[in-house]
DNA sequence: GATGTAATGTTATATAATCACACTTGGAGT
DNA sequence: ACTCCAAGTGTGATTATATAACATTACATC
């Protein structure tokens, strides 16, 4: 425990069920507010990600879909994910080619990503958007930024430990 | 001209063919030094990069050498695309699945990306690897960064001033 | 009940990357 | 010179990721 506030669950143990279900009724929450449709797929594949609790490609998602009968073809779980990213229930991490439940959404953030390259495992880092020198160098070059991709690939506590190489 | 410094070329105008050839002047002595082969295909994908001046998919580039007769295949242009990019002398730009030639290349440098959606150029920002609040909760979480993506979107100083949307 | 909109179903295709194996080449060592 | 080895290349096939295009359904509204 004692997760790290900046970090959500971070790399730490937690009680995973209870984050699914808190997960879940936050984002039936925040549809209900703004009169968006948690339909069953796009529930059923921010579920899938939660019960995860890692980073998956669409085409795992779709086997899980597949195999309920929810869904087969690619269009299904993209559209899902569509959804999900758009509405910040979800976040694509561009270095993997792959989506992860939003650890603690907060409406509009920009999260970052740690991501181990031997376990996969990702965790999610909560950071001020304009922050730091890349904002700067932003400012300086009169660039306006809209979106910022942030993702450490590295090792995790627990396989920085174990065998490094 | 006067760039910013940490922009290298940045979104400025400059002489393109004075930044090719000293790249490719860089490049063979960088390769001459470490005993590294600049092969001919590896040679040219990078001549082809600096000549476009902006980041291209790696089918861009093979379609090149194939009307050149230096390749066919995909396996061709990945390979000396990893090459490239193993040795910094290109960038593999994660949020567009393309590649773009390093902006003046600094041994082991840690670059950032500014993307503009509009025009598809891209600016290479040299920033400190560690630096900011990334770098720090990665810190506090105990995870160890080994290479770390940073690429913003937006727009360019050229299509933020002209129609926006 | 007609109409419009959002969501879904389905087929096909586009785009990106890798695997697997044969072949060539240019030294290192004998 | 001969053998061996490692790095690089050629090539066909395959896998992985993502989107286009169009038909259909579900539901709210008028
Ligand atoms: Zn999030
Ligand atoms: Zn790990
Ligand atoms: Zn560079
Ligand atoms: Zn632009």
């Amino acid at each position: 425990m004692t997760a790290q506030p900046s970090l959500g669950a971070g790399f730490a143990r937690h009680d995973h069920g209870s984050c699914i279900e808190d997960s879940l009724a936050t984002a039936e929450a925040a549809c209900a507010q703004a009169r968006l449709q948690l339909t069953p797929v796009r529930r059923r594949v921010l579920e899938i990600l939660l019960e995860a609790h890692r980073a998956m490609g669409a085409y795992d998602i779709l086997e899980r879909l597949r195999d309920e009968g929810l869904g087969s073809q690619p269009p299904v779980v993209y559209r899902a994910l569509d959804f999900l990213t758009a509405n910040g229930f979800a976040h694509r991490i561009e270095r993997l080619n792959a989506f992860i439940a939003c650890a603690g959404h907060k409406a509009g953030h920009a999260p970052a990503f740690l991501i181990c390259r031997v376990c996969n495992r990702v965790a999610e880092a909560e950071i001020a958007p304009d922050a730091g020198e890349l904002g700067r160098a932003a400012t300086r070059a009169g660039f306006v930024i809209e979106r910022t991709v942030r993702e450490a690939t590295g090792l995790c506590p627990a396989c920085a430990e174990g065998g490094e190489a």
